[in-house]
DNA sequence: TCATTTTTTGACGTCTTGTCACATTCTGCG
DNA sequence: CGCAGAATGTGACAAGACGTCAAAAAATGA
């Protein structure tokens, strides 16, 4: 029994040997430089093996994102918590965001590849489900927050406008600039100084166009944010025991 | 000299039936499903044949991103000569935007597939200048306008926010919400049942974040945004000749 | 007509994925 | 302890795709 399970927690921390090593590649070589090969290579067991744990190269790319994205769903969780005023909890949700990208910065390139469809096709309906679960997990967070800026007055939404409207176009700016950012090249030499501060600048624009009180311009959201930063890296560590 | 014509007429058309090919298959099965081969097959020339156009797949794909590329820079080139007012001009590019979208339906799937890195880097140089140059053409197009808008006294920027950083608000909210959307999945079950129509409201929050006038509440900018459309697709047959 | 240049061809070498029959190791029992 | 049967690991192999290149075919032009 205690042989029987030394053994099964070797086959298990194997699959972490084995993400983390694809992680590696992945980052290094990208999408085609990530071979199955080279994965039973590096960790000195046979193509089989490998085959066991994940039944495609695309599997393991997806439980690479699955693992970033529960990471995400536990920040997000947290922040709503951490404030009380409907905006300063949106707000949390960006440095969620924030603290998220900092932690797992190379998720982006990952999901840039998942959304390949092609690439995401011969995924598992398991893992896909993880997938969907923790992004509409997500989505209902912060829908609850527009739900309850709404309910306190601090928010009113035009007609036709449904709180995931509005999460939508948060969700949507924050994708867009990390696709953007991910690619790395020259933002610079196009204007650009800093992605980072300008995204959080064009999300606060957006929540004002929408006039939700206090506007930015009537409390110090970048205060208010990196504290919330701050305290969601000692809630990682804490819950990281 | 007519007969050496002829054949490189027939060499140049050749390429668009390489393209065209491309794009059907692309659009049906994704990237991998792509295949040189088949392209050989279905245009009934040999596989070496197709090789003398293109060096290889990607280089293909990014062909047809080009093509794409350099109609959105002609649709916002007219756009923004369309209207006087600075919003409104802001406004036409979004609608010169919707309309790109319609008539290349396809293009954000075949941009998804470029932004993998390891894909991008097997094109040659040349194609993707032309890539850089369309896309850096566009974005001197819109933060023309953004400065338009500032010099006229429409719209002033916040401390450290560059018409550049303006712009990437717009274009990654654009960008993020077509990555979004180009999946297909599930958005109606998400909550959002228009997307197309969410993302024009987010950008004018976003502008109206800024204080651009006038607030889209201040006149009917679906009104200016549907005929701009029109008068683009306009544009469009008479340039075609 | 024929020599020369241009274009086309498809068999071939290479690479990678994913499989599977066989080898090896583990486990529990007589 | 030893062994039967289950669980696990292995790597040769088949399949399929990319990109090459020497040779074949077609076009050119004198």
């Amino acid at each position: 029994m205690a042989e029987l399970s030394r053994k099964q927690r070797e086959i298990a921390h194997r699959e972490d040997l084995i993400l983390c090593a694809a992680k590696d590649m992945l980052v290094e070589h990208g999408y085609l430089g990530l071979k199955m090969d080279q994965i039973a290579d590096q960790l000195e067991y046979s193509k089989g093996t490998i085959y066991q744990h994940f039944p495609n190269k695309e599997e393991i790319i997806l439980a690479l994102a699955n693992r970033a994205l529960v990471k995400r769903r536990e920040l997000f969780a947290q922040a709503v918590t951490m404030r009380k005023k409907s905006r300063e909890r949106i707000g949390a949700v960006g440095g969620a965001a924030e603290v998220f990208v900092e932690q797992y910065p190379h998720f982006f390139q990952i999901e840039q590849i998942l959304r390949i469809n092609s690439v995401f096709e011969k995924t598992s309906q398991l893992r896909r489900q993880v997938m969907r679960s923790c992004e509409s997990k997500c989505m209902a967070i912060v829908s609850g927050v527009v739900r309850d800026g709404v309910a306190q007055g601090d928010v009113v939404l035009p007609q036709d406008c449904s709180p995931e409207d509005v999460v939508f176009g948060l969700w949507s700016t924050t994708m867009g600039a990390f696709g953007i950012l991910a690619n790395g090249e020259s933002l610079q030499e196009l204007g650009i100084k800093n992605g980072l501060s300008a995204l959080r600048l064009n999300l606060h624009m957006m929540l004002d166009g929408y006039a939700w009180k206090p506007l930015s311009t009537e409390y110090d959201a970048d205060k208010v944010t990196n504290s919330v930063k701050n305290e969601l890296l000692q809630f990682i560590q804490t819950s990281e025991n």
